[in-house]
DNA sequence: CGTATATGCCACCCCGATGA
DNA sequence: TCATCGGGGTGGCATATACG
């Protein structure tokens, strides 16, 4: 028998939790395939099943966990012969994103694994204890909500403390990092490789690969972000904007912003200003 | 022990921009 | 027009680690 609390739609604040239960799935138990209009994320205690968003796939077994995103259609089934029991919260709100990207859980990455002692089944069973409370209720359940989340980030961090990462992650981060830091300044391609200790044609492949785009690529969508944030302010010429990027010759900029944009920096700063009066 | 896989460097070729 | 330069990409090869 599935224990399950559920509230009433909660006004939106910073974070609200729509319900949350356990459930021992029958084997071959399904959901799906729908949407949720919050984020619901299972933590699975025992057994096997999969969970599936767009065409991947995911096998999942005790000790994982994943997180479905607002609006987004996903399956999920426990297996014929081991089915899963899980434990499950939705919630939403204007941080909700924010904690899941600290977890670095998103659309694009929505597995996650935890340790005995994270504990998330026992928050998700507090939170069902604490559904038979009266007035404290609501305040009781957001506390939780907040630890389990906590807990979720934590996680995340000793995952990459504990060497998760793969030296090409590792080497990518080194070279976002530089860009981050220097792209104001003229930098080339083989100055990030320098930084990161790393072949330029290698790095170039490490790019290729995981991010889809070459280091240049990457520069340039990065100053034409960064651009784009500057020429809000108006104050600021396009040459200055061009400058502030790493840019010194303004026609060059502008000719690399057109082809990022579809438009020369002055009229993309035209529209943006009539967009935001009406 | 041999083999597979990940990691990483290097030589090389091609392209486009630039500038004399 | 042609040389130069920064850059992207490939294939070959070496090394280390994991795995049976």
């Amino acid at each position: 028998m599935p224990q399950v609390i559920d509230l009433h739609p909660p006004h939106r604040s910073e974070l609200d939790m729509y319900n949350c239960g356990i459930e021992d799935c029958r084997p071959g138990h399904f959901f799906g395939p729908a949407v949720r209009e919050y984020y619901l994320i299972h933590v699975i205690r025992s057994g096997k099943g999969f969970f599936q968003v767009g065409n991947q796939r995911y096998p999942l077994r005790r000790g994982q966990g994943f997180l479905i995103c607002p609006d987004v259609v996903t399956f999920y089934q426990a297996d014929q012969d081991d089915p899963w029991h899980y434990s499950w919260v939705g919630f939403n709100g204007t941080k909700a994103r924010d904690y899941l990207e600290a977890a670095g859980l998103s659309q694009a990455n929505p597995i996650f694994g935890f340790d005995r002692e994270d504990a998330l089944p026992e928050w998700i069973g507090r939170m069902v204890e604490a559904g038979s409370l009266g007035r404290g209720r609501e305040t009781a359940l957001r506390g939780l909500l907040y630890l389990f989340l906590s807990r979720l980030i934590e996680n995340a961090k000793t995952e990459c403390a504990g060497n998760q990462l793969s030296k090409k992650e590792q080497y990518l981060q080194k070279a976002i990092e530089f860009i981050r830091i220097n792209y104001s300044r003229k930098i080339t391609v083989r100055q990030i490789a320098a930084f990161v200790g790393l072949d330029r044609s290698y790095l170039s492949a490490l790019f290729r690969e995981e991010l889809h785009r070459s280091p240049q690529e990457f520069l340039i969508r990065f100053r034409m972000e960064k651009a784009r944030g500057f020429m809000a302010n108006e104050s600021l010429s396009i040459g200055d904007v061009a400058r502030s990027v790493g840019y010194d010759d303004p026609l060059q900029f502008s000719k690399a912003f057109k082809k990022w944009s579809g438009l020369p920096p002055s009229r993309y700063r035209k529209r943006a200003g009539e967009d935001a009066s009406g």
